[in-house]
DNA sequence: CTACGGATCGTCT
DNA sequence: GACGATCCGTAGC
């Protein structure tokens, strides 16, 4: 299926947020694709937003949402892991959807060798689940890290493609991991799948 | 099922 | 010097 063009991402957080669900992410490594089906999404909306990186102005880490749309902004957290984020909207207004959740879809051997070791048909039931299904736990099944910060997502290196999903019922609920965000915390800024069994956290 | 603590370091104050 | 857009293992119910 084709890429999608840059006038995709030129729009807001929040709607990208909900176009993003059902595409599929790509990285190709060593020549293999490995791939993912995007199952959950979150908007940070720049100045409007306490909970973004970007809420206090333009720093060395956040550049990148500043810049076009249709960029990766990939940052580092907890000493130990890595998010990916697809920057929206237009230079200088610095909003992202941080990709939550996957549906492993190409690379599977591969995926399950970066998240567990071994190969994808000894996993338990529970472990293909949790393959992908967190910001993290993607970055790490797709060899996401610092190095594809600002990386092109119209290059052939990292990008999403277009599908044929359309069975999709997106559900909108309070955002991950941001309690310190005063009113922001409260908004309704996270999209996900319903249908989607790789969701990292569904409401009751 | 929820609750909590440890890991571990780049970034910003 | 403090802390985070996380994850995992363990403990308790």
């Amino acid at each position: 299926m084709e890429k999608l063009k840059r006038d995709f991402y030129e729009t807001d957080g929040v709607s990208l947020s909900q176009k993003l669900l059902g595409k599929r992410l790509v990285h190709i490594v060593d020549g293999e694709r490995l791939s993912g089906i995007i199952v959950e999404t979150e908007a940070y909306m720049g100045s409007l937003d306490k909970g973004a990186h970007s809420y206090r102005g333009k720093t060395e880490r956040n550049k990148v949402m500043f810049g076009p749309s249709g960029f990766a902004y990939v940052y580092f957290i907890y000493g130990l892991y890595y998010c990916f984020n697809v920057v929206a909207n237009k230079e200088d207004i610095p909003q992202a959807v941080l990709i939550r959740a996957i549906e492993p879809d190409e690379g599977l051997d591969s995926i399950s060798l970066n998240r567990y070791k071994k190969s994808y048909e000894s996993l338990t039931k529970k472990e293909k689940l949790n393959l992908t299904s967190g910001p993290s736990k993607l970055c790490t099944a797709l060899k996401i890290d610092k190095s594809l910060n600002g990386c092109d997502l119209l290059s052939d290196i990292l990008f999403i493609e277009n599908t044929n999903k359309n069975d999709i019922k997106i559900k909108s609920a309070k955002r991950i991991g941001i309690d310190y965000a005063e009113e922001a915390k409260d908004f309704l800024w996270r999209f996900y799948d319903e249908k989607s069994p790789y969701v990292s956290k569904k409401v009751k």
